[in-house]
DNA sequence: GCAAGTCCGTACGAATGTGCACGTAAGAAG
DNA sequence: CTTCTTACGTGCACATTCGTACGGACTTGC
């Protein structure tokens, strides 16, 4: 298999030379929805390098408080406390949409990590992505309304996936968007109304992305340009402003 | 002077021999209130590792929307997309309270990131905390009161000063909690009524330490805690779960 | 000592989102 | 085909926070 036909951006960015060392390290699976690839505050065995699919990291306080911080998909991978030089962090990371992708073993990772320029490069720049991702989070949550917050989430979710069909519960938005259920379930229905998404059990599909863009108001947008600068893409998975 | 002498966790904790490669480089500053020292998406001029004082990284989206994402100290240090090969981000950085600490050129940074391991490492370590932080700070943003974050924000400007006067006004908190500046007036004003804080103009002395941990409730200290984890303090800026 | 700028306290109607709760429907399991 | 579980839709009283606005107080510079 070609370096070239890997799905995920930094296995397929990565120098011929260094990815050739990697790739014995490297196996395919498959995870499904709610496998727990991370657990706050405890060491984890593998990274993964998804080639499609959707991981979420979630982070948690007393008393039932849950929010995702952010997305991870086929741009990206887990394990970045690794990157880091640490071996755990408080966040707990879950797959959302059944994942396949590249795993390797966290003691290969970390020998790669330290022999491996190109492999540590793109780390180091997926990671700065992923900072930026949360650090937006950390502004919507503050600043945007349920709306502008949901048309963002549903973009996110959307340049992560292959079509137009989104398969999340709204419980799983609810989560993505730091409200309750219903709350997000009545933001879903108002899209509906104005035919900008159609919603079935477990499955939201995008009918008109513009509109989405529209509705978020500048909330999304910035994690997606910064992996455009760093990654800078031909084949661009984050559209940012153009129609569907 | 000696390395031991150096306030800053980065910068003393590094290895005797890498940091007397480094020294050469630091200039000592002075940083009053209010200097930009990282414009979003611009490229900057200096790293800084701050011996006191506190500085502040501002995300913000089109249309008046401005939310901290992340505080630094002496703790840590300026310039993180340095550390992860970029050479800017889409935040603001700032000063908060006034600086004094050590500076070090862009160039010069670049150059011991890479022929300094225990540079790094602090580096990379750090970044790793101050990613924790911002997730802490998303999670606060989604589902704290007012009067939670107002708590949390507290705390972590009281790890960050000497005594218990934090000099900060209204108007920058409000920034942090994302909230209107009135309404950090008013959550303030309640905790002064409990003889928790009291106020003066551009001032807030925290009297009683453990009812903010308390009115908190565990929406602070998570951060503080990865950064005990990682930097292993024998003499610990951040208390935590004691009272003042 | 006066003006200008910054900072702080308060008030109130309106919007937004919550907590709780109940009912229905789709799909999985058997 | 029936049962069970998971997912979704809705409704309402209530709390929180917002937007806006005004007036006063402290500080700095002239």
């Amino acid at each position: 298999m070609l370096q070239s036909s890997f799905q995920n951006s930094i296995l397929s960015r990565m120098s011929r030379a260094d990815f050739a060392c990697l790739r014995p390290n490297l196996t395919l699976v498959r995870l499904p929805r709610r496998e727990r690839l991370e657990l706050s505050n405890r060491s984890f065995k593998f990274v993964t390098f998804p080639e499609d699919g959707i991981i979420s990291v979630v982070t948690h306080a007393a008393g039932d408080h849950n929010v995702e911080v952010g997305l991870i998909g086929r741009e990206g991978m887990t394990g970045m406390p690794l990157v880091m030089g640490a071996d755990r962090s408080p966040n707990d990371t879950s797959v959302q949409v059944a994942v396949s992708g590249w795993r390797i073993s966290v003691e290969d990772f970390r020998l790669q990590l330290r022999v491996n320029p190109s492999l540590a490069a793109m780390c180091h720049l997926f990671t700065q992505v992923f900072f930026v991702q949360v650090a937006s989070t950390a502004l919507a949550n503050g600043r945007a309304t349920i709306g502008q917050r949901l048309a963002r989430s549903l973009l996110m979710l959307l340049d992560r996936v292959d079509d137009a069909k989104v398969p999340i519960t709204h419980e799983f938005l609810a989560l993505m968007l730091g409200v309750r259920r219903s709350g997000g379930t009545t933001a879903l229905g108002a899209l509906e109304a104005r035919h900008v998404i159609s919603l079935s059990r477990g499955k939201i599909v995008v009918l008109k992305r513009s509109a989405l863009v529209l509705q978020s108001e500048s909330f999304y947008g910035s994690p997606e340009l910064e992996y455009r600068r760093l990654f800078g893409v031909p084949t661009d998975p984050f559209v940012v402003a153009e129609a569907l």
